[in-house]
DNA sequence: AAAAATTATGTTATAATATAACATTATATT
DNA sequence: AATATAATGTTATATTATAACATAATTTTT
């Protein structure tokens, strides 16, 4: 039985959970503050949690923000290759599910000819919903 | 007159220095500790100095380790256009130059036609250094 | 050159993010 | 049942980053 498939521990599972909810990505101690209630009570309780979630591939870092944010991708085998959108004005994060762009990066080889067992790309935008926000927003 | 061309405040240059004098990235912490000598006293300090390189593209953020490289990249005018690669062993990180590789990803349109005005790419892996280190201590 | 605007500095305090270290309990494996 | 592994609970502390304010230097406009 690998990783993956092991069920999941009390407190893992709150803490997955609150994350599912969240469309956008969350941060550990917005978690900790959410969770108390049931009975989680310190930052490393929380961090725990987070890395084995990360490491079985259920949540992902957002490296640029310190967030959190639930995988998209169902039976997603590749924790360690992650490609995100991320919006500069309200911060949402959509994560991208797109095999040529996977394949490509998965085949990159550095001048060495190293090869890498992972990667993660966060691109940076604006979303259709803030741009047509500011144009609503526009004076004349 | 464009932002590259302007001339480097005081603080900003003690602090690209710093940072480029060193090989591996360095943390904001460890430039103060460095720099005290100089009369940079406080975190602002550098934070501030490092926001403005940043900007101006002389040097990069490494997302994933909380730490501060110089850009490699010869009148490097795309200061949000990155990509490195991380040795997850001795965490040195090089700045990967491949031009075809910025095509690939500066062209990237998600499902809705959004366009991105910026991407980080970050590669982790082991680097040869470190591969032959692991060779060399195997116990027979 | 004087006035105004912008950018950078210096400083103190504090916020936000993350881990070390240790004792204990629960769960899986042999 | 014994052992090993993984998870928990707790306190304290380390690390990373920013807010807020006063001042000084530099650039731009008049």
């Amino acid at each position: 039985m690998d990783k993956k498939s092991k069920s999941l521990s009390k407190n893992q599972k709150i803490i997955l959970d609150f994350i599912q909810k969240n469309k956008k990505p969350v941060k550990a101690y917005s978690i900790l503050s959410n969770v108390q209630k049931k009975g989680i009570n310190a930052p490393p309780q929380v961090y725990r949690a987070l890395d084995r979630l990360i490491e079985i591939g259920k949540i992902h870092r957002v490296e640029s923000q310190n967030s959190f944010v639930a995988c998209k991708i169902s039976n997603c085998d590749t924790p360690h290759e992650t490609v995100f959108s991320i919006c500069n004005s309200c911060e949402i994060v959509s994560e991208i599910n797109d095999p040529k762009l996977f394949k490509h990066l998965k085949a990159f080889k550095d001048n060495d000819g190293t090869k890498f067992d992972g990667y993660n790309l966060e691109f940076f935008g604006t979303c259709k919903s803030c741009i047509n926000k500011q144009i609503e927003n526009i004076q004349y």
